[in-house]
DNA sequence: CCGATGCTACGGCGGTCGCCGTAGCGTTCC
DNA sequence: GGAACGCTACGGCGACCGCCGTAGCATCGG
């Protein structure tokens, strides 16, 4: 029968803790964090969190490296931050009363990382982009690079099939939980967000998965990808400005 | 900071209790099913029973249909299958113990429903022989038919354009938990499968969310779709049942 | 109408587990 | 080497919650 039940009930269990969702929550942005930073995170003793940790080791969602005398965490591989997305994305779509509140919810819908790779507007730019474009085909589990695909990403210096050996798939759509559009994740779409940083095309916000993507960002990546477009989410518009110009 | 955290354990508490994943498990098939038959898939009693699923009706998980004296529950939507997936892809992956039992594993490995569509080996082999064959092409958010494509479904009696209207993709890859390589899923991928079952290509087994593919099904499906094949799990090898053919 | 059935509402019991206290081990810095 | 720091191990407290008992409400059948 359902043999697969309790197994699943002991993962599901792992992430249905206050504490620990919190964690893996912060974790999803692809980082290492130290057991203290993740404890004031999860808002409970250093003590605790360790206890929580340890659970999450046993339960093979998270990795430890540790330096010296710290211990950096860190999600054990991107199929858990799948499973993490697809309970956002059901946690933000029902109750509809728990939306993401205003402000922060503002900025992570515009652009964040989800765990290796962009989400958000800016996320969902870059696939609509390579999309419209015909960049992108469809592969084992995926997308793949057309020919005018792979010519983009090697522009931005980015070696197309450098992946290519992984049994993954290299690009495949992850469903945004703000947006409710696809973006694109996989190897590349990691190459690329690396690069990104790299040049500092977007950056990181501190204590936040919320990213900037900066003026020199905007208009590198408008050059490489015809259509780009990534809307600054238009805080008050023009009309409203004029007659009330204290919002702005 | 964390602001979908509480939400995130909302759902994966909903979703951590041993009984309340059984029967979400169950409900997988994409069937509705009675308080009593879920309270037993549970191993609960009834009135057990009925408290989980009215946690799980407030949690959007579940949706129920009332039909004189009965009540027969589902899943809420698509999503809550994709999130229960990416669940059960981590409950399978990780532990390295706990893979599927032989028996019952063989047969839902071989072919069962996901939702609304085929997985298993049933599900890749429909999954890759439309991508062999260039049939699928990349759209937004997952993949759409090709001309040839819409040809091979048309062929089979589905109209590829019906469900096109939908912003939700009408094709898209879902990684199978149990052989970790995708198959179909989305509208046509459901209507694909609801076919099959009209015309008793692929038949359901009681109890189970394996399926079997008939002698008829696997000529059909090999007449349509070129290059589709669907191993059988090949019980005992030849040369073992010539030895001892009482394992055959 | 009455009994059987399907399901839900309520209440008490018991186990699980999250919490932080103190304590202990290893690392780093001065 | 001593003190500060990061983290983990252990133990008791308390709350939550899953369990089923009984009871009650709707529906279906004769």
């Amino acid at each position: 029968m359902s043999t697969q039940g309790p197994y699943l009930a002991e993962i599901a269990h792992l992430m249905g803790d206050p504490a620990r969702a919190n964690m893996l929550h912060a974790l999803m942005d692809g980082r290492a964090l130290t057991a203290k930073e993740l404890a004031w995170i999860a808002g409970v003793a250093p003590q605790t969190a360790s206890g929580h940790l340890a659970k999450l080791m046993q339960g093979n969602l998270i990795d430890v490296a540790v330096q010296g005398r710290h211990r950096y965490y860190r999600l054990a591989g991107p199929e858990v931050a799948t499973a993490l997305e697809g309970l956002m994305v059901l946690a933000n779509l029902e109750g509809t009363s728990r939306r993401l509140p205003s402000r922060v919810g503002a900025e992570l819908s515009q652009a964040r990382t989800c765990y290796d790779h962009f989400a958000g507007r800016l996320g969902i730019g870059i696939h609509d982009a390579l999309m419209a474009g015909g960049h992108l085909a469809a592969s084992e589990g995926g997308y793949a690079l057309t020919a005018s695909g792979k010519a983009i990403f090697g522009a931005l210096g980015l070696d197309p099939d450098a992946t290519a050996r992984s049994r993954r798939a290299a690009l495949r759509p992850c469903l945004d939980w703000s947006e409710r559009r696809p973006h694109l994740a996989g190897h590349l779409a990691a190459s690329l967000a690396c690069r990104c940083f790299e040049m500092d095309w977007v950056r990181r916000r501190k204590d936040s998965r919320a990213v900037i993507l900066t003026e020199e960002g905007r208009g590198m990546l408008e050059a490489a990808l015809p259509g780009f477009r990534c809307d600054t989410p238009e805080p008050v518009s023009p009309a409203v400005r004029e007659r009330a110009p204290a919002l702005a």
